[in-house]
DNA sequence: GCCAACGTTGGC
DNA sequence: GCCAACGTTGGC
């Protein structure tokens, strides 16, 4: 079992439109090491969803419902999409200050390189986030 | 709105 | 193959 954090910009889809569309596909992705963890994803993998700017904060959980297969969204052989559902929303947002506040949470690619879009985590970072969240 | 960090591109 | 220039992202 993996467990992950998503990024995106609410701005242009976020939260509310995952929840509205119960299941998206989740492409665009075309950053190397993204690619690598989105590969390396496994159909019921747990993920965060994390909103980058306005909010910058982790909104809620997800799953994953179907690993990597090709992005149709790219013209270029190689880039690869998955296909995630809604899972539940945190009661409390957890903020990138707390996640950084907390030094369990040192290591993680979300304070480490703020720019990657899909980040992995240990099951224990997973816990505790999801514990702050509730 | 600004700027730092990172990735990518292109000239040499 | 190196590195400067540029574009993009995201935190503040």
């Amino acid at each position: 079992m993996g467990y992950w954090i998503l990024k995106s910009d609410p701005e242009s889809y976020g939260w509310d439109n995952l929840v509205k569309d119960k299941i998206t596909t989740w492409d665009g992705v075309r950053n190397y090491q993204a690619r690598i963890n989105l590969n390396a994803m496994q159909k019921n993998d747990k993920a965060l969803i994390y909103h980058s700017n306005s909010d910058k904060a982790i909104i809620g959980t997800a799953k994953i419902t179907k690993e990597a297969f090709p992005d149709k969204t790219s013209s270029e052989e190689g880039w690869v999409a998955v296909e995630i559902t809604a899972g539940k929303k945190f009661k409390k947002p957890v903020t990138l200050l707390q996640i950084k506040a907390d030094s369990r949470l040192k290591d993680i690619g979300l304070v480490r390189n703020s720019r990657l879009s899909v980040i992995p985590l240990s099951e224990q970072e997973f816990e505790i986030i999801t514990e702050m969240g509730s």
